[in-house]
DNA sequence: TGAGCCCGTGGAATCGATTACACGGAGGAT
DNA sequence: ATCCTCCGTGTAATCGATTCCACGGGCTCA
């Protein structure tokens, strides 16, 4: 492959001189210009990403740790993600934690070995101390939909606290008294939020969220399969069940399916998160949307902004409650 | 951030030494070692990727452009390439192409000039010039789902023929004769093989496919939910329809019920490309699954051969019918 | 005791770019 | 005519690693 050199020579020029060219630098004669810019066409130049990378110090990449790219909302997410980078001249290198902690510090770690200029996650936990050092070492970092407390990295991220209310309201409306949540891993703020936002709205309509109407899921399929069985088994098992990602609404659903029971006649579902498929299953299912787009664009605007020099701020939108059938015929529009 | 050169400073060494250490380079004392690795852990150094891939010429990154990271098939897709490449101590860097040749050449540029060791590709369309001279300048390269004739590039994919043909089978045995197919764009291999699978397994059940009856889509729903409303406004609209992938039937799904029709009662359905959500919708959905999972890993060990030297072959894996109830009530299990 | 080897180590070149600095020549001001 | 300024250009240092080559010392063996 063809080095700046090369083209050096096919030009009749310093390798200064193709540099200044390259980089649109003003005191480069027109002759000089044209000459190398025959030069580069002629040999296909490309200049080589890595070597000026070790010359500047800037890669011109984000990274960007996912929690889950098989989760819809996430690769929503990172879609929008890639497009606003795009935009702004930067690449986006993904890394799949798939929820585990050793996995996303397997990608943090790569990512800052290969000295990508600024650092997007949705942490998987608490936050290992690789993250933190990292964070506190001053690597530009924002956090996307999950944060870790006490850290100072701006976060992006959606509040469902008034779309739960309206959930509740709904749910209320439809006479429904016994609800319970199929909550994310405590260790992520989502997964500790949902169930305080919905203990809180139940509360403002006298109702209790018991123990045993909180089932511990890990936002995988699997795990919201097995708490719905357990809600199920109950002696006074809930009218509907909320589960705090796309994923264990799917498990959920499987579960009632396997029992032969119905969705929403026998027990009621809903969701955070509205991903597509929701329109047309059966039934189409109540859910929480988060504007996931706009999200990734402020997400990537931030840490822009952050690896620029300039602040780079906090965005917290809201989410809204998207009724369909899977709690009840909802009122006549 | 600390650097080759002040680990070597902090163990008194020097930095060949450092380097051979690193490299678990068998000519270096005890002692040394033992020295150089409490500097290592007293500065938490770390290795600059860059620069060691400026003077090695390999970045251990391989770069992966998919069609449509919104498409549930491809991000399967990615997540097992992801897995693989992992386990084979490679990075991989994701491009988007959104089904569009220009992104797509856009991140083939941006991959190459990041000096990527190898490309695994499932070309949007028929090649790009820019994609055939990497091919043939020799850059490791690889096709997965898709590919361009003519390239001298392996191949990983599924076929779909035997599928189709039960797919046929199974719909001629529940009466109906008159198919038509949503095709993808005839520039890809797997827009224009899914056509030619479908007419030839309808001849052997002496069925035509007339021209009204292949619509022209894209691989995104708008392109599904435009072509079924065609099929749906002839004057003998079909008794099924076949996506040529799940983004498509979705949208014909669509478009079915925006006119107060039932699938599988006034219209089948079938798609090409299983996923999860198809168990779930209203019909189940009547699929052809590929082993996606067997797809990115055999694509990834083929490239990584080609990467280091060894042949790299082509994997042509089977795809299989998987009956659910969007054409009809199934035989009797 | 001297020749030859091997082992551990360091110096320095190298990868492909960017950029500070120096330098020669043209042109303007005095 | 002399001096100063600017402009276009080239030389060379630099980024952080890897690796070839040379060197000194201890060993074995004759």
């Amino acid at each position: 492959m063809a080095s700046i050199k090369d083209v050096a020579a096919e030009a009749g020029v310093s390798v200064a001189t193709v540099s200044r060219v390259l980089n649109g630098h003003p005191s480069v004669s027109t002759d000089a210009r044209t000459r190398v810019q025959a030069a580069v066409d002629a040999l296909g130049y490309r200049p080589n990403a890595v070597a000026r990378s070790l010359r500047t110090d800037q890669t011109r990449a984000l990274g960007l740790v996912i929690s889950d790219v098989l989760n819809p909302y996430f690769t929503e997410l990172a879609r929008s993600v890639e497009e606003e980078a795009r935009a702004l001249g930067y690449s986006v290198v993904i890394g799949n934690a798939d929820e585990r902690p050793d996995l996303q510090d397997h990608h943090v770690r790569t990512l800052l070995d290969r000295r990508i200029d600024g650092l997007l996650v949705s942490p998987t936990d608490g936050g290992s101390p690789l993250m933190l050092d990292a964070a506190r070492a001053g690597t530009p970092m924002v956090f996307v939909d999950r944060w870790i407390p006490g850290v100072d990295v701006p976060v992006v991220r959606s509040d469902g606290r008034a779309a739960v209310r309206d959930l509740v309201a709904h749910l209320h409306g439809l006479g429904h008294r016994r609800l319970a949540i199929i909550a994310g891993p405590a260790a992520t703020t989502t997964g500790r939020e949902r169930v305080e936002a919905f203990r809180e709205a139940l509360a403002a309509y006298g109702l209790d969220l018991p123990d045993a109407y909180i089932g511990q899921g890990d936002f995988q399929v699997d795990s919201g399969r097995r708490v719905t069985e357990g809600f199920l088994d109950l002696p006074e098992p809930p009218q509907v069940v909320f589960a705090a990602d796309n994923l264990m609404a799917l498990g959920a659903l499987d579960a009632v399916r396997a029992r032969g029971l119905r969705v929403p006649e026998d027990v009621g579902l809903a969701a955070f998160d509205d991903i597509r498929w929701f329109v047309h299953t059966d039934p189409p299912i109540t859910a929480i949307a988060q504007p996931t787009g706009d999200l990734g664009r402020a997400a990537v605007r931030a840490l822009v902004d952050r690896i620029e020099g300039r602040p780079g701020e906090s965005v917290t939108l809201p989410a809204r409650l998207v009724v369909r059938r899977s709690c009840g015929e909802p009122a006549p529009a």
